[in-house]
DNA sequence: ACCTGAACACCGTTCAAGT
DNA sequence: ACCTGAACACCGTTCAAGT
């Protein structure tokens, strides 16, 4: 990792004042959220456009398919102008990670039941996930601290906090919902990615997995159930069973 | 530990013998698992012996750290040696993947209660992603086909069948504990990458995230909530809390 | 305040050539 | 059968220099 954080600032905001001196217990956590963007004062390209720009860009082409001399060009700059706006390509990531949260419709608690809530939060999450399969690589990447995963996450904590768990329990319940979708949905984009970059039909896939699977009872006993159902379907289906059972288990812990 | 990748590539297989022809639908999928290995006659490298750096690498410097000349220079060759054994890149992490997934220790279904199995595995699971963090960024880049994650797949799947689930459930039972797992343990690994890549204490982290939630009422209670625990242990109990959740939701769609 | 271009230290991969 | 080195087309990032 190195360190230009140092030189990105003429001037240090009154905000962050404490971020650059030497601490006595060690650098500061780095991270675009822990930090004031650039003024942004007159003409010129904004955050806000470039991190639109990378967006589109990973929508288009995917995580390796960003680049900065791409993402250049796509604004009509060279590729070293966007390090005025930005630390380093980690911290363009960052930002494009959040305006992906940006785009979930935030759950109204009052409305329903809990699980009602939640189970929609959970299919809406999904959705947004396979709408832009960049994010899933980047879960495991960086904590997301930005202001818009933040408030997905207020609200749902508010959700479970009016069915009724508290402490500590409010958390683990958010948690686990967020880990039982992003686990559910990520694997489905390894698929889908394979499937796109390769430019395979559903035959060919399930030709493929079918021979790997050669050989091992449970699996190929398991691709016999699916076999003319729509992997599609077999998916939402798979993914409304498990959410299920995560409510319920839920549910469970709420009344002990 | 790495015993099952050994008796893979020594010998050539009868059963994928037809690969590399043209097909009628269009391309023939590509991953390591459907085609042959090199032959590896003699003294040279071995794809074994490639995999096992390959993963000593992972391990040591993560994912962005392995590139093919390091891995050359590791294994004393040049860079470009290694694509005698190995197609492209990405098919040498197709191995190391499967290498990870041979480094469980496979349950024993009948021995206990299909909770204890299963939980048993999940927490197995958990420990090795968090020893081999690389894992959790390949999870949402290619389908796992190699022979050792299938094994693991194929224990798991019998232990839910002999728990009672029938035809598409197994695999949703499966599928909605790894979901789980992976989903819980992966953010945990971007925790652990920024606090390492930054030499960061947990004060700082605690801090950053305090900044960053202020504003927030519902987190800044989350976070007052766990505020002298240690976070690795607040991280256990939120993981064991929602796998009894994920494994009670499961027994109750048993009954009924 | 903003943008540029050249430059540096890397990448993955191909390929003709060696043994 | 295996390995090499040079070469190509890329990367992210820095920095002095321009406006």
């Amino acid at each position: 990792m190195f360190d230009s954080t140092r030189t990105l600032y003429d001037k240090p905001r009154t905000v962050c004042d404490c971020l650059y001196p030497g601490e006595v217990t060690g650098k500061q956590f780095t991270s675009v959220w822990t930090r004031d963007p650039r003024p942004a004062k007159s003409p010129g390209r904004s955050r806000d456009e470039i991190v639109r720009a990378a967006v589109e860009l990973l929508d288009a082409e995917g995580l390796e398919g960003l680049s900065m001399r791409k993402l250049g060009a796509r604004l009509g700059t060279g590729a070293t102008s966007i390090y005025w706006y930005v630390a380093n390509k980690d911290e363009l990531l960052e930002l494009a990670y959040d305006d992906f949260w940006g785009e979930i419709t935030l759950p109204e608690p009052t409305a329903q039941t809990w699980q009602q809530t939640v189970a929609a939060a959970a299919h809406g999450m999904r959705r947004l996930i396979l709408r832009h399969p960049w994010s899933g690589e980047l879960i495991g990447r960086m904590p997301s601290l930005g202001p818009n995963a933040l408030a997905f996450a207020a609200v749902l904590r508010r959700t479970f906090k009016l069915a009724g768990f508290a402490g500590l329990e409010i958390d683990y319940a958010n948690t686990t919902l967020t880990a039982y979708v992003f686990g559910m949905t990520i694997p489905e984009l390894a698929w889908n990615k394979s499937k796109a970059d390769g430019g395979y039909d559903p035959d060919t896939m399930r030709e493929a997995v079918t021979k790997a699977t050669a050989g091992i009872p449970e699996l190929t006993e398991s691709i016999h159930n699916s076999w003319d159902l729509d992997p599609d379907q077999v998916r939402e289906m798979a993914f409304s069973f498990g959410l299920g059972a995560v409510l319920d288990g839920l549910e469970a812990r709420l009344v002990t």
